[in-house]
DNA sequence: CTTGGCACTCGGGAACACTGAGTGCCAGGC
DNA sequence: GCCTGGCACTCAGTGTTCCCGAGTGCCAAG
């Protein structure tokens, strides 16, 4: 029902009006794309690409610009990722590298996309859930008090304060820890749970208060970041286009909540997007989703993306996020 | 050379200007407050008051609007700071109660102050060197890598991964924790450096390079945090004022180093606020600044604060800062 | 020093016409 | 049957003009 060269005006229609932001009209499309054919002929495809619903015009006097449906087609079957230049891979590359920590990596990689993609980046904090446990320390404050800190295959460091329910001697406390790391020790964090509850069972009677005590608010910390954290960056990009609505998209992206729906669910292809309507929350129909996971090796452990006006170059920024997403993926494993 | 009621006539502009958001006219400013003169008298005294440099207007035929040196005679000799009500006194004391570790306050401060002022809130973590050691943990990862962890009293972790000369056992890195933590427990970050080389000197022969390195790894943590960790929320709030300009407040949102200097340095009184101009940076001219300082008990550990347009409500946003930063003061001195 | 009166200024909105890019349709040509 | 040039039509955007009214500065009188 569209044959080849209709699929070429749409094409060139989303390309032209996403380099330049104005309707495009059937006389400069055959202009500037040797389409070898009049712009009458334009107008007649575009007319049936109107009547399914792939272009629109603002007005009756404008020239087409692409629905979300348009864009969709074009993203699924007219355009290829556009891969970075060497000299854009090397800079991410050192850039990323220079990172301490998983702070540092994660405040990096969101800067970098960004400035990258001149658009607004979201970087997910690798998940506790699919990582492991690298080890386990239990740190006496004071008598009736220890730090639990948690330290995971990723780097992700999380802490907390336990009141115990009495005074406990130190070596009572070391000989826990040796416990708790030996049972641990590389155990994925899903396994946490019926892991500790083996454990317990195994305990001289006198330990289990305590344990019980500090093994709870270890599964605490697991279930309580549940609300995974987010961070994003570029928001100043945002005014070059959203002259209006930019509150609403402002309002999402301070939503943790939002976010974590906007990255979307794990999938098979190594890039997702989102266009337009087609994202869950009403104030960012208007804006689209590029995004993909990152992990070591073929576990995903979280996901980035970069969010903007629907009206994007959709290749390019699918071929920005794709490349930081495994750079990201191979600076977590190496680390 | 400003009697009281020129100062009367300031300060009824300043509110005015503030809650209406339009220039204000001699006639309906006469009406409004009670000033007891005519329209006349007024248009006198704003006429030198213009000519002083307090209120400007846009154009002939529109009304005063203050100007920043306006502003500051307001904040400086006009105005009080409003404390806030009871009940959201309960509010926030409730919201920030429930935080779980260091970044849960941070993060639930600056959106709660987001929400109480609606403006942009700014945060800074809590000083690393301006805190002191509760504890320092080295886990072995493998046998020639350990996991530096580093606890301040603020309840801010540190952590860093070194890579070890040679191998070691695992008791003698037992040993070593047990020695840096007598001499470090309770030592203020900034005389780290000092007790360190005292330390070093202490020790047998075969340690020191391990201990070398993990005590230079150490430092570098450090200094390396010399750029202190800032958060933002609530830029949504920008869009209700800032037509214009409002990439320049986002980009200067994203830069850590502009942040800082915002923010400025500890003051003696409680509230600080730079008004427009007087603020270091260019593009946040239009932009006013309420910080204030907190930390638990006397001294200062980070500093917080709002940004918003120089035409804002000056007695209940500093009332807010202030509250909030004493709370989280409280908070952190608790935990 | 305050006040009412008065002429003056000027931004902003309404009414209006004009321009030009772009369209849809149609009849003729390959 | 599809492409093409021609033609009338539409309408957003722009520029012009005009008018209104809020607000001012100044002055003379109280």
């Amino acid at each position: 029902m569209l044959d080849d060269r209709k699929l070429a005006v749409l094409r060139a229609v989303v390309e032209d009006y996403v380099s330049t932001n104005e309707p495009v009209g059937s006389k400069a499309l055959a202009e500037r794309h040797n389409l070898g054919v009049s712009p009458a002929t334009v107008r007649n495809d575009m007319a049936v690409l109107e009547e399914q619903g792939y272009i629109a015009q603002p007005h009756t006097s404008a020239g087409r610009v692409p629905t979300d449906k348009g864009y969709r087609l074009f993203v699924d079957r007219l355009s290829q990722i556009k891969p970075l230049s060497a000299a854009e891979r090397r800079a991410i590359e050192t850039f990323l590298a220079g990172a301490v920590d998983l702070d540092d990596v994660v405040t990096r990689t969101v800067r970098l996309l960004a400035q990258l993609t001149r658009q607004v980046a979201v970087v997910q904090y690798p998940s506790l859930t699919r990582s492991t446990v690298r080890h386990v320390e239990l740190v006496p404050l004071s008598e009736r008090r220890i730090m639990l800190v948690l330290i995971t295959n990723t780097g992700r460091v999380e802490q907390r304060v336990v009141d115990l329910p009495d005074m406990v001697e130190d070596d009572r406390i070391a000989h826990l820890r040796a416990v708790l790391n030996a049972c641990l020790d590389g155990c994925a964090l899903s396994r946490v749970p019926e892991t500790v509850a083996d454990l317990h069972e195994r305990l001289p009677e006198d330990d289990r208060p305590m344990a019980g005590t500090i093994t709870s608010v270890l599964l605490d910390t697991l279930v309580d970041r549940h609300d995974e954290k987010i961070v994003f960056a570029g928001t100043a990009n945002l005014t070059a286009d959203f002259t209006v609505g930019l509150r609403d998209v402002l309002e999402a992206l301070e939503e943790q909540v939002v976010l974590m729906r906007l990255l979307g669910e794990a999938s098979d292809s190594s890039v997702t997007v989102r266009i337009g309507s087609e994202n869950p929350y009403s104030g960012l129909h208007g804006t689209s989703i590029v995004a993909a996971g990152y992990g070591s090796g073929d576990n995903e452990l979280a996901r980035l993306g970069v969010l903007g006006p629907t009206r994007m170059d959709y290749p390019v920024t699918m071929g920005a996020v794709r490349a930081v997403a495994r750079y990201v993926g191979q600076i977590l494993a190496g680390s």
